[in-house]
DNA sequence: CTTATGACTATGA
DNA sequence: TTCATAGCCATAA
């Protein structure tokens, strides 16, 4: 597997507690480089997934909105879980980031 | 070496 | 409001 910068961004998202969302922007910048949003993305595209430790679900766009298309079985799954999790929802399908939105303490 | 691509983000129409 | 484009940078060919 793939090592440094995914090994990385895998430590950072496995820091978000359960009922938080965090963005790929936040999550690099966590990792000290805002500019690799991107690559969070592809390192959990690659991620072992929620039983490696490594919670994708809790990553979503900067704007509330989940990942497109595929995912974890589809973009309805992710928002279970993160229902299951507690983490609310807007009424325009977002999740109430001013709310969960995640902080690096 | 250059070009293409991507689970992103910000900006403009 | 939604949609399209540009910029970002590591990895692959």
């Amino acid at each position: 597997m793939e090592d440094g910068f995914f090994l990385r961004a895998y430590d950072v998202v496995r820091q978000v507690p359960a009922g938080r969302v965090a963005t790929y922007g936040q999550v690099a910048a966590a990792m000290g480089e805002p500019r690799k949003a991107r690559y969070v993305g592809f390192a959990l595209h690659s991620s072992p997934g929620v039983a490696g430790g490594v919670p994708c679900h809790r990553i979503v766009f900067a704007d509330g909105s989940l990942a497109p298309g595929f995912a974890f079985g589809g973009p309805g799954e992710q928002r279970r879980m993160l229902e299951a999790e507690g983490v609310g929802f807007l009424p325009n399908g977002k999740v109430d980031m001013r709310r969960y939105k995640w902080e690096a303490l």
